[in-house]
Order: structure tokens, then C-alpha cells, then sequence
DNA sequence: TCTATATACGATAATTTTAGTCGTATATAA
DNA sequence: TTATATACGACTAAAATTATCGTATATAGA
């Protein structure tokens, strides 16, 4: 329970990899994925899909890999977690309506809260907090 | 990704109405799951394990319940977390010292920090707070 | 004392989510 | 032309969560 994802871990190990890699060469996915013993075809996806969300850039071809290509200064771990997983809040009733308990649910306002202030905690740091 | 489970859910929704009850008597485990939708058998061994953990008492036999016997006020969300749920941590090495990757991993010590900060954050919220 | 009702609890099954793999296509440096 | 690297949808495996079953024990009330 609470847990972050395997995804969202290798996640922010590669992009800490990238981001640390000898300026003007790009990393490689079976560079990272034998550094950290991350499986290589799961690794690829997610860094496919970090390229798709602008976080980092591609290149193609041998020597290829890829290059950190936004500001994470200006990226909330909050929004990391809702590009790389989605939605982000403790209990499903607060995205996806068709809640079947929403109705009769008694904790509802002060679970909203608490999960409010668990959305400010990972907005109020950001990715290069942990990437640096 | 960093949900709160059912079974902690039930457990908050029915020790709110455990709390809320007419004074003098206790609620059944029947009276809670048909009031809320959840599953009988299910919520049972919840409210089983509250009681074992020192959170409600039970009176057996017809009329039989659960009332509240903890103070709702000393009790973090954390602790509470932590009783149902066992260890609370954003990933396994926080608790779990096999985690296979611990060597390599370069994102330890940041996310570490982060962890600390979401448990301060579930230490500081009293039980009450959601069932009063 | 008998019966209906309620908690106690280990074992097991079903479902959902997460994790990982496969196959194929495209790009490019050497 | 070949080796290497990214791109990506479909699929499979594993793990965690959610729910059910079966049986035992306690007790209020008729
Ligand atoms: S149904 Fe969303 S908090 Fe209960
Ligand atoms: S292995 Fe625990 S944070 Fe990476």
C-alpha cells in the first residue's frame, strides 16, 4: 500500500543515469539496464514513453540513446507520477466517478483532504530534487 | 500507484460508524457492511484484526457488535496504516533489506528523504481526524 | 435447553494490477 | 550492407489485492 511503482523507479534511475551521464554523449537503454540490472525491453518502453512526455530526447542508430530534454527544475514529482501512471490520489472516487461506494461513503470529505494534502507534498518537490 | 487499499478503507469507513453510533450500544458487522456495500465476510475479518490490535472490543451472541476502545485522538494515520496494512513505505528497501537492486540503486538516499516526508506527513493525522 | 444470531479465524479462490517478454518495424553510424 | 539502437503493440507471467468458504465458539432469548 502507498508503494511507488517498479516503473516509476526505473524511471527516475534512468533519468538520474542521463542526467549524470559525461556531457555531449547520450545513455544508452542496455547501458542503464545493465548498470542497474533493470530488465532491457522493460526499461526501453519506459524511456519510449518519457521521449513521448518531452522529459527526455532520442537518438537513433548505433552510438545511440538519449539526452534529458526539459527542465526538471520546473517538473513537480506530482506531475512525474501522472505522466509516467496516471491519475494520482489515494482512493480511485477521486478521479473515477462511478465509485459504486461514493454515495453511502462516510469518510469521504476528510479522506479527500488528506489526499490533498499527499498531492501538495509531491507537488512541492521536484524531479531534480532527486535527479541532482 | 500510492492507493490506500479496501481493506484500509473499510476499516476507516466502518470505525466512523462504530464512533457515530447511539452510545449504549454496538454495531454489527452486519448493520455496517449492508449500510455501506461491503462485502460481510470481508469486512468480519477487518474489524476482527482492529479488534485484535486493540481498537475495538467485541460483544459476541445476538445483539452482539463492536464498540470503540482506543482513543481515536492518540492514534497517527500512520500507526493505523501500519496495523492493517504492516510496514508503510513508498518502496520495498525502506523495511525490506533483499531488495535486489539496493547496490546499484542511484536514487536511495533522495527518495529516502521523500519517504520520510510522506510518513511525517500520515504521523501527523490523528485517526480522529477522519472518524470524528 | 434449544435456537437463532453474532464474532473468530484459517484456508482457499477470484480478480486486478504490476511486471516482464516477444515480435516486428524503423533509423543510422560505420 | 551490417550491426546496433530506438519504437511500439500484443501478449504472458507474477504478485498483490479482494472476496468467499467452512467450521468453531459464545450468548441472548424463547
Ligand atoms: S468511496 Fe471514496 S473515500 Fe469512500
Ligand atoms: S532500491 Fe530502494 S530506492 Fe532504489
Amino acid at each position: 500500500m502507498l508503494k511507488i511503482t517498479r516503473k516509476v523507479e526505473y524511471a527516475l534511475i534512468a533519468l538520474r543515469h542521463i542526467q549524470n551521464n559525461s556531457s555531449g554523449t547520450v545513455a544508452s537503454t542496455k547501458e542503464i539496464a545493465t548498470t542497474y540490472g533493470i530488465p532491457h525491453q522493460l526499461l526501453a518502453k519506459i524511456l519510449q514513453q518519457m521521449g513521448r512526455e518531452g522529459l527526455i530526447s532520442a537518438v537513433k542508430g548505433p552510438n545511440g540513446g538519449y539526452k534529458i530534454s526539459a527542465n526538471l527544475n520546473e517538473i513537480s514529482l506530482k506531475d512525474f507520477f501522472e505522466k509516467i501512471e496516471g491519475p494520482l490520489g489515494l482512493m480511485d472516487c477521486y478521479f473515477n466517478s462511478d465509485c459504486n461506494q461514493l454515495k453511502a461513503c462516510n469518510i469521504l470529505t476528510p479522506i479527500q483532504r488528506i489526499n490533498q494534502n499527499m498531492r501538495d507534498l509531491f507537488s512541492k518537490t521536484s524531479l531534480q530534487e532527486i535527479t541532482q
